[in-house]
DNA sequence: TATGTGGTGTTATATTATAACATAACGGAT
DNA sequence: ATCCGTTATGTTATAATATAACACCACATA
C-alpha cells in the first residue's frame, strides 16, 4: 500500500506499523503510553484519515478521556515523531505508512470513498525545490496533497 | 511578484488584479458585488494570508456586514472564480497573483512574516503526477504548500 | 403578474483546536 | 528520604473556523 489504492494485508501494516513505533520510542526514550498507542491503533485500523473528535468519541467509550486535550496531545505526540500526519485539506489526520523513514509525505485523498494513501517525495527535487531556490526561500515543512478519486471510485463513477 | 518576494509597486498588483476580476465577471456574467469586490481588495492589500474572521472585522468596521456567512459567501464566490486561494495550512485565504490563468498554485509561506507568495507548476507533470498514474489516481486538485523562511526572514535569523 | 434565480440579512449551531491550571508519576541530585 | 525538574494526565473553559437554515429582496423573463 505505500504505492497505491490496492487490496493488501493489512493486518500486517498494523502490526509493522506498532512495532516500528514501539522500537522506535524505545531507542528514543519516548512514552508510547496507552492512550498515544490507542489512538495510532485507532488511525492505522484503515488507511483513512479521521478527525480528532471521531478518534476522541472513540476513546471516551473506551475509559481513555473524554476531553479534546486528551486526543490532541496525544496527535502532537504521534505527529511530532513522525507516527501520523495530519491531512490540512481535511483537517484530519492519518497514520503514517512509512514509520521510521525520514520523508516528506504526499497525499492522495479521494474524496469518494475517503481512503489516502500516502507517497513519498523528495521536497527539495522537482518543482517546488526549483521554485522555493528562485524565491530564495528555505522550505522547512512542506503540505502535499492531491484530491480525486481513487481506481476503485473512478470504476464506479461513469462519466 | 510572482516570482518571489522582493519588493515591487504593490499598487499596481492591486489595480491589475481588481481589473482582470472586474472584466472577467463581466465577461462571465458574475456579479462582483460590493462586499465580494472590497474582500478582494483587502486581501490584495498586502501579499499576505487573511483569516476569514480578520476580513469579517474590516467589513463590519466598515458596515458591509458583520455576520460569518458574509465573509464566507464572499470568501466562497472568490475562490470558486479563482480570484483568491485558501491557504489549508493557515486556514487563511490569499488573493491570486496570477487571476485570468488556469493554473495550480503552489504557496510559498514565510512561518516569521507571514508573507505568500503564490507561484504556478502543472500538476501531472513531476512527481505528484508519476505517483498519481502509478497508482491509478485522478488528480482533481492539489494543495503544495511549502512553509519556511523568505529571503529578508533569513538573513534577520542569524544561525 | 407569476415565477425562478441569485444575492443578502440574520439567528443559531457545528466543527476544530487551544489556553490555563491543577494533579500525578518518575528520576536523579542532595 | 526529600527535593526538584521533567513529563504526562485530568479538567474546565474558551477560542477559532465554518456551515445550516430560513426569511427577504431584486431582477430577469416568460
Ligand atoms: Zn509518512
Ligand atoms: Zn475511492
Ligand atoms: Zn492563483
Ligand atoms: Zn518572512
Amino acid at each position: 500500500m505505500p504505492l497505491g489504492f490496492e487490496k493488501h494485508d493489512h493486518s500486517t501494516c498494523i502490526k509493522d506499523a506498532l512495532e516500528t513505533a514501539e522500537s522506535y520510542c524505545a531507542s528514543e526514550n519516548l512514552q508510547l503510553t496507552k492512550t498515544r498507542r490507542r489512538v495510532l491503533e485507532l488511525l492505522l485500523h484503515e488507511h483513512k484519515a479521521l478527525g480528532a473528535y471521531d478518534i476522541l468519541a472513540t476513546l471516551s467509550k473506551e475509559g481513555l478521556g473524554t476531553q479534546p486535550p486528551v486526543v490532541y496531545r496525544a496527535l502532537d505526540f504521534l505527529v511530532a515523531n513522525g507516527f501520523v500526519h495530519k491531512i490540512e485539506k481535511l483537517n484530519a489526520y492519518s497514520a503514517c505508512t512509512h514509520p521510521g523513514q525520514s520523508h516528506t509525505p504526499v497525499f492522495m485523498i479521494c474524496h469518494k470513498c475517503n481512503a489516502v494513501v500516502e507517497a513519498q517525495t523528495k521536497p527539495l527535487r522537482g518543482f517546488l525545490g526549483v521554485a522555493a531556490k528562485a524565491a530564495g526561500f528555505l522550505i522547512e515543512r512542506t503540505v502535499i496533497e492531491a484530491v480525486g478519486l481513487c481506481p476503485t471510485c473512478q470504476e464506479n463513477t461513469p462519466a
